[in-house]
DNA sequence: CCTTTCGTTCGGCATTGTCGAACGCCGTTC
DNA sequence: GAACGGCGTTCGACAATGCCGAACGAAAGG
């Protein structure tokens, strides 16, 4: 089911997100060879995206950069997470308490998008973004939402894309994940031991919504070498309470204390 | 001049755009409707929207709303914009002496764009968010960028829009502004007196590239009546001095100190 | 000063997007 | 429970629109 679409918006879209995949400036040439269109066509759509403030060409240089109207629209988007706002306070009281990153993801196709990230006192270069994407294999935040997925969406999800290792620790077997995800229903929450980045440890716990499914969750981020015993049962339960007080907050009602 | 633009380009946009302007769920109807084209056109550009990420559509009522594609390109262009890295660790330090909310802002055709903002402890409700937009006149940020423009950009600027009065206090006439930006060049600082709300006071400073324009600003904004005499100068010295140090990390000589 | 490279303009042609009409799927009304 | 109305979706025909290649112009490099 191929859905009808309008070619030269594709193409514009096309043209927008070259600058997020390489580099933040581009040339007419540069596009036009990397979309394997012609140059005229590259342009018009350009002067369009241009002329409407989603695109700047740098007098200079003549190329082209990603215009604030997409910074504005971005905004307009982030603003309006009901779940930011919810988890903000919240993720600033973690921060401070355990002295580590913490970041908030949700759910979008089949990859997870941070949505807010506050860093600990101690940075350590993670790198991640608020807006980027990340892996739902090897990532705490993504195990922990794909834990609470349907059958045919977990199978969906790890199928859609290759499962990449990204370090020797990342599970590349749909098998291993599968039990693995079992593991993360039962204790509640999700661990990833370097499984995206050598020496960096997380804890993740789902956030479910108010009809109990799980879009998004919270994790923790910490050098392997900090995450100790003790401190790593610290940030289980702290991450795992601020995910429940979210959750709640969204209307979730924990069907382990629903009594009618 | 009129630049020659894809059409169906141009109507994905207006309809990315309306989500900004008015609610933020639409249904086809109500887009075609605002947008005076046919149910059909709109059904084929919000289909090709959707299926890009850019658009998402509500299961239940069948309205769409922006699509998180929009978050994630809209913090590739904040997290490329360099004055915010350089700016904020000193606007979080301005919040902590000032106490009162802080701004950055940045020129964008004929009017003000917030890029950053940081509330102060004793919040006062001001309308403004990360990502608004601003009109010059009757604003700090705005007044303190349009008084170091050329004069024929300043003329455009003012003539490119209505001067609309937000309050009692907003100066409407094109030269009464003229000489009051004048005050602003000879104090190197901007004051926005109840101009575009009432009981708001805000004080802002120019922020120089290091090609000696004036593309930015940052101000602090207050209740009148926190903003007395004492306080009033210390926010002004405060700001200045932030401004000053963004322009020299921004590679700005300032023409006073040059000696060859 | 010639050459190369890239952005821009132009015009003809066919693809593509557009529109109105019709369809089908709700929810509502009587 | 049948008829209605509203809305999203599909369809087909037409022509407007966007596409391409070629030519132009400007700027940079040798």
């Amino acid at each position: 089911m191929t859905v009808k679409v309008i070619q030269s918006v594709d193409r514009a879209i096309d043209i927008l997100e070259l600058f997020m995949a390489s580099k933040p400036e581009l040339s007419i040439k540069e596009i036009s060879g990397k979309l394997e269109l012609s140059k005229s066509t590259v342009h018009g759509i350009i002067k369009t995206l241009e002329y409407r403030g989603y695109l700047q060409q740098d007098p200079e240089s003549l190329k082209y950069r990603l215009g604030i109207k997409l910074f504005e629209l971005g905004n307009v988007v982030g603003n309006s997470m009901d779940i930011r706002k919810i988890a903000s306070p919240l993720i600033r009281g973690l921060v401070e308490e355990l002295s580590e990153t913490v970041h908030l993801a949700v759910m979008e196709r089949e990859e997870v998008v941070y949505v807010e990230k506050l860093e600990g006192p101690r940075t350590l270069t993670i790198y991640s973004h608020v807006g980027k994407r990340a892996p739902v294999h090897c990532t705490g935040v993504g195990k922990a939402i794909l834990a609470y997925q349907s059958e045919e969406q977990i199978e969906r999800m790890l199928t859609s894309g290759d499962l990449v290792a990204h370090t020797q620790h990342t599970m590349t077997d749909i098998s291993v994940i599968r039990e693995h995800l079992r593991t993360i229903r039962e204790n509640g929450y999700a661990v990833d031991d370097e499984e995206i980045e050598l020496g960096l440890k997380c804890v993740a716990a789902p956030i479910f919504d108010h009809q109990g499914n799980v879009t998004a969750s919270i994790s923790c981020s910490a050098p392997k070498v900090r995450a100790d015993e003790v401190s790593f049962a610290e940030m289980v339960g702290k991450i795992m309470a601020a995910a429940s007080e979210i959750s709640a907050a969204l209307g979730y009602r924990s069907p382990l204390v629903v009594n009618l």
